[in-house]
RNA sequence: GGAGCAGACCAAACGAUCGCCAGGCCAUUAACCGUAUUACGGUUUUAGGCCGGGAGGAAAGUCCGAACACCGCAGGGCAAGGCGCUCCGUAAUACGGAGUCGCGGCAACGUGAAGGAAAGUGCAACAGAAAGGAAACCGCCCGGCACUCAAUUUCUGCGCAACUCUCUUGACGCGCUUAAAUAUCAGUUGGGCAGAAAUUGAGUGCCGGGUAAGGGUGAAACGGUGUGGUAAGAGCGCACCAGUUCUCCGGGUGACCGGGGAAGCUAUGUAAACCCCGCCUGGUGCAAGACCAAAUAGGGGAGCGCUUGAGGACGGCCCGUCCAAGCUCCCGGGUAGGUCGCUUGAGAUGCUGGGUAACCAGCAUCCCAGAUGAAUGAUCGUUAUCCGGUUUUGGGUAACUGAGACCGAACACAGAAUUCGGCUUAUUGUCUGCUCGGACC
RNA sequence: GGGCCGUUAGCUCAGCUAGGCAGAGCACCUGACUCUUAAUCAGAUGGUCCAAGGUUCGAUUCCUUGACGGCCCA
């Protein structure tokens, strides 16, 4: 298995995932994301992520979901635990560089390894 | 070089690393099923390799037109909605091409929902006399009556001036002032004043009639200019111009254009107001629709059972104890979820031919995204383009311009969602052709 | 993806059908009443009628295009 690939058994795609999810889940923040996060029930950590039509037109929520997929794929290895997250772009994040997003992003997987126990 | 008009094209390129999506081939883990059972095949699933492919000119807005699917439908009409110069193109259109006419622009050119206002109804605020098949407020003209004014003529009275006359500078005084008398108490001419009458003219008011030339209005005022004409005027007549209807000739497939004649003087604007005429239209939309199908609840059928105990709990099983009226199987509808529809098509590219063109025909070659919490990306490097700044240098008197180096920054609008054909809107840059009036040499 | 509706004063809405003056309530401001405030009464202010273009003498109103906002359909 290679180390960076990223394929849709990574993601959370279901409706019925992301309901559980931001039912059960715990929240974070920080100016251009929101994230839930719950343990998984997989043994691998998979990602979901929400853009909403208020964040800006098809091209710009397109290029916020291919960033955030990029940082979890080249991130998601040091993250210890099983875990699904939610990330959910604010509307800050339409005039966010891809540094600015690449940074916050890092900041919300370390909290989240923080809260892993076992 | 400036201002502007039209058209065409592009949507930075290459490389490295790590990735994503669907397909084909290879190959692998696990589970299940089948058979001719240490094997082979199938389905689902796990990790991976190779191959070639993977957003647009607008993919957008959803403004039109179709294909396709389901529902509805004997036929016809009404209603409702849409369209509206002509011819052509097209599967079709509210689209495109070529034209006609109107409008805008000096021009290149642009632009027009461009049938009917002499079928009918409505509306036209304010202002203005009047807002629509004309009427008549002012005005102009004619006639009558009343009043006022002016001029002329005649008559009467009273002064004045000049001349003549005279015994008297015709004064003063007295008397009279009804008539008359007294008396020298004049005469002629000129002009003035007052009164009366007549005539003429003007003005004012009222009444009756004619007229629409003119009238600080208005977006728009019932053909325009000139001339004759008339009491005053008027298409009332005439000339020219503009417009309407009818008709003839010629050109054009046609919209329409050119020329001639007649009538009649006129007919406002608005139909993106109702409306009339002609033509078109069944509805819903891939979330259409077809198929597979958990869990829970309910429906139908069959079997067993209702104290002679089906079934459940305890338990590995039997016995036993307790609870107990339902339990099991099948069927169909159908939700979550999934599969199909789903990409070979009014297809693309090239050549040839027809046509002014839109477009069409023939031949050859090619297969070119199919995702569904939704795939095309990230990082780095090099080169190219554009912009700003600094600077070197060539041409030119100058305005200006060509080439190069360095630094910085930028690279737009925007993401397929059943598929096509258009329209509209957003937006980067390049090129070509054309128009206009200037400056410099 | 498809269908439908709306945008008028700081806020909530009329007016648009049938074109010509832009209005109501609340709020804000001023004055009166009151010892003061509230309530009440009187008065005044306040508008690119979402934007652009067209029809018309004239457009919030009619037509076209766009922007923004909202609702519905498995």
């Amino acid at each position: 298995m290679r180390v960076f690939s990223f394929t849709k058994a990574d993601r959370i795609l279901k409706h019925l995932d992301f309901v559980r999810i931001s039912k059960k889940g715990k929240r974070l923040q920080d100016t251009y994301f929101t994230a839930v996060y719950s343990t998984g029930r997989l043994e691998r950590t998979r990602l979901g992520i929400t853009v909403t039509k208020k964040v800006g037109n098809a091209a710009v929520r397109n290029r916020i979901k291919r960033i955030i997929r990029e940082c979890f794929r080249l991130e998601k290895q040091k993250i210890k635990g099983c875990w699904d997250i939610n990330i959910i772009a604010k509307k800050a994040a339409e005039a966010a560089g891809t540094d600015q997003m690449f940074s916050s992003l890092q900041g919300i997987f370390k909290k989240i390894e923080g809260k892993f126990d076992n």
